[in-house]
DNA sequence: GATGCTACATACAGGTCTGTATCGTGTCAA
DNA sequence: TTGACACGATACAGACCTGTATGTAGCATC
């Protein structure tokens, strides 16, 4: 089955502790950082099942009593990573919308430039959310609500704009955008590269403008 | 971690030997025929890394022996699956079409509108090829061969539908509706139940009104 | 009847996984 | 000085994994 890519991984990114922690989260101390930065990074890069507790311990240089301290199980880290990712996602995608405030269309548009950046990324393997949801069928896992969390966010993120923008029926355009951006999020960069963002604006604007 | 998920599922699909078999492939003995059904099955419904061999074996009601005489790891077996699952695909997609040839339009109509229901089937859990993309991050994995050139594929038929349909950049329009079917595939379920259908017709529309 | 093919059953090797338990060490505060 | 606490190191339990090895039974063809 060929499990040795992650072994073979380069060196973890430094911890940076504290500069990424969420705006209403308790601070973490320097260990906890420290398991979760590495954890995220090797949960995304190899995926969830691919990477065993064993080598996150291994690559954040912690012992294992301290991973069990602070992470209940394994699936508690999987939830904490992509709590992490939706957090920091959110946190860029406004501020990719922000400079563009209170004009809804160019907010649109920088979203999708933003989103077209995102997934022309060397490294770039998916979004994080629909990968775990792949990755465990079971909707009863703890993480599958998180993902769910998250594209309906997105939706109703997409509707706040397209009611803004004055479309005639909001949530279908808002669907049809999502639809858009969760394709370019999961085969976007294979299909599009790094024009991924022109194509995606083009659609975006279409799709608007045809909703009237 | 939770792996019990699998083990509790109901009972495999009667095996409907040669009945599925593809138009250019050595047809098969009852029993590669009962592994691959069963693997398809498992591994669309569980994921590949939650199904073990044993499983599949004890699912299939053969010997280890068998499984190893017809496919000689696990990952054949994976690739197996996901030829079979390209096969069956393009097959449906090409009868969903068919009925409205030789306008592309309706074509496409008929597609998206095809896609939709797909989505919408319950027990529907992705795209397979995108899925076990997720599952493996390794470029070098067989799977994903097999799952890059299931996209590219896809891509290209809808290119060669928007020359049909005379659209001035026939590979822009293509690009965007793969993104939006490539979301419809993977959170289309999710976000738009049984109305993925319209939601996605009317966005088809759009882009190739858009498009000229 | 001998041979070869297909298949089942089962035991096993060698490795992985998650999670627990135990022990030792450094630090800081009372 | 003492005790609490965070942390590291390591061994381990019990389960799972893939793939191999061995033995046996049925059945067709030579």
């Amino acid at each position: 089955m060929s499990p040795t890519a992650a072994r073979k991984t380069t060196s973890a990114a430094p911890s940076d502790p504290g500069a990424l922690t969420a705006v209403n989260t308790p601070p973490m101390g320097d260990v906890q950082q420290r398991i979760l930065d590495t954890a995220c990074q090797l949960f995304y890069a190899e995926g969830v099942r691919a990477v065993g507790i064993d080598l996150v311990i291994e690559r954040a240089q912690i012992a294992k009593t301290s991973l069990y301290r602070y992470y209940r199980t394994k699936d508690d880290l999987v939830a904490a990573f992509l709590e992490r990712e939706d957090r920091e996602f959110w946190q860029q995608w406004e501020e990719a919308a922000a400079p563009h405030s209170p004009d809804a269309a160019a907010e649109l548009d920088a979203l999708l430039a933003w989103v077209g950046e995102r997934v022309a990324r060397p490294g770039y393997r998916g979004c994080p959310q629909l990968n775990v949801a792949a990755e465990f069928a079971d909707p009863a896992h703890p993480a599958r609500a998180i993902s769910a969390a998250h594209r309906l966010e997105q939706r109703k993120r997409l509707a706040a704009l397209c009611k803004r923008m004055g479309v005639k029926k909001p949530e279908v355009t808002a669907a049809q955008l999502s639809l858009l951006v969760d394709g370019a999020f999961s085969s976007g960069s294979l299909l599009l590269g790094d024009s991924a963002g022109k194509v995606l604006r083009a659609a975006g604007r279409a799709l608007v403008e045809a909703a009237g």
